[in-house]
DNA sequence: ACCGCACCCTGAGCGC
DNA sequence: TGCGCTCAGGGTGCGG
């Protein structure tokens, strides 16, 4: 039992934030529930943090309107529209992207959850942290966008003008080349993490893959990332796209299994060597994991295979 | 150009 | 039992 609470602080809590894989395992599922279907309606809630576009805007142009293909672009999503203009869709930390017909314990609150069998299955009923819901003409399944912290983001765009968020974003983490993370990093005095976090950088990487990338290449996390060599570089490029393909194809396999999209209920968290895993023993020479901030960020690190 | 940090938000989990 | 506090994090934008 008792684990000192500061050792505790920051362990996982079983929801890992949506990163590169659990969006494109998100767009996945959500393809066929948007991709060509004509939208009949769109049901918003109040204009808050959450739509970069207003909502009644997005009512307005969204109205009749159909989504042609649907692409990933780092942790965006990316609606390609028959207007003219892109739907931009960012999960940020808790957004939940779902059709109706989702039945799972795991789009109710924890309290919810508590007094349900896990296998239990409920249906979703739109919510106060629901901001989205696409109703179709054809009456078929409604798509809905839930984001209880608002970190997540909509918003519409013209296809034809440049958009910054999407323009800002660096080489796909899916496609990262050791030397690409190399000149990346010849002339930065911050940390190696900050620099993997850096979307402008890597597309797509967050926390917890950066923490277990850095792990895998044997690089401490707050190493300047000048001082990483090319190798190095190397390795955790390879290890990056390691983890990233592994967590799609584990996460993929298993959202067959409770319909609800939600990205986070992929077997990659049972794989984890160092994120949200302090004061354990670290899997390969047993030395208890550590956890620091970095870049803002709680980073997890072995002290004995990362230098 | 680069870097660190505040801000946005709300639920979980802790101490008392 | 329950209140109140702290913490988590992605992306943006600002000041140094």
């Amino acid at each position: 039992m008792g684990r000192p609470a500061a050792a505790m602080r920051g362990n996982y809590r079983g929801r890992p934030m949506p990163e590169l894989p659990e969006v494109e395992i998100t767009r996945r599922h959500i393809e066929p529930l948007l991709v060509g279907r004509r939208i009949a309606d769109v049901v918003t809630g109040s204009p808050s943090y959450f739509f970069i576009t207003p909502p009644d805007e997005l009512r307005k142009r969204l109205r009749g309107a159909t989504v042609k293909q649907l692409e990933r672009r780092g942790k965006y999503i990316v609606g390609d529209v028959d207007t003219g203009d892109s739907l931009l869709l960012h999960l940020g930390m808790t957004g939940q992207l779902f059709g109706s017909g989702a039945k799972s314990v795991r789009l109710l609150s924890s309290t919810a959850r508590a007094s349900l069998a896990p296998e239990t299955q409920v249906d979703f009923e739109p919510d106060t942290h629901t901001h989205l819901r696409f109703r179709f003409e054809d009456d078929g399944p409604e798509v809905f966008f839930r984001d209880v912290r608002k970190f997540g983001k909509v918003m519409l765009t013209a296809q034809d003008e440049p958009n910054a968020r999407l323009d800002r974003l660096g080489r796909d983490a899916l496609t990262v080349t050791g030397e690409h993370l190399f000149e990346a990093t010849r002339k930065r005095k911050t940390p190696i993490k900050a620099v993997l976090l850096d979307q402008s950088v890597i597309a797509g990487c967050g926390n917890i893959y950066a923490d277990e990338a850095l792990f895998y290449a044997g690089v401490r996390p707050g190493r300047r990332a000048a001082r990483v060599t090319r190798k190095e570089c190397e390795a955790i490029a390879r290890e990056l796209l390691r983890v990233l393909t592994r967590s799609i194809e584990t996460g993929g396999s298993s959202i067959s299994d409770y319909v609800a999209p939600d990205g986070s209920d992929g077997q990659y968290q049972d794989e984890r060597r160092v994120y949200a895993r302090t004061g354990e023993p670290c899997l390969v020479c047993e030395s208890e994991i550590r956890r620091k901030l970095v870049a803002q960020r709680g980073t997890h690190y072995c002290p004995q295979c990362q230098s």
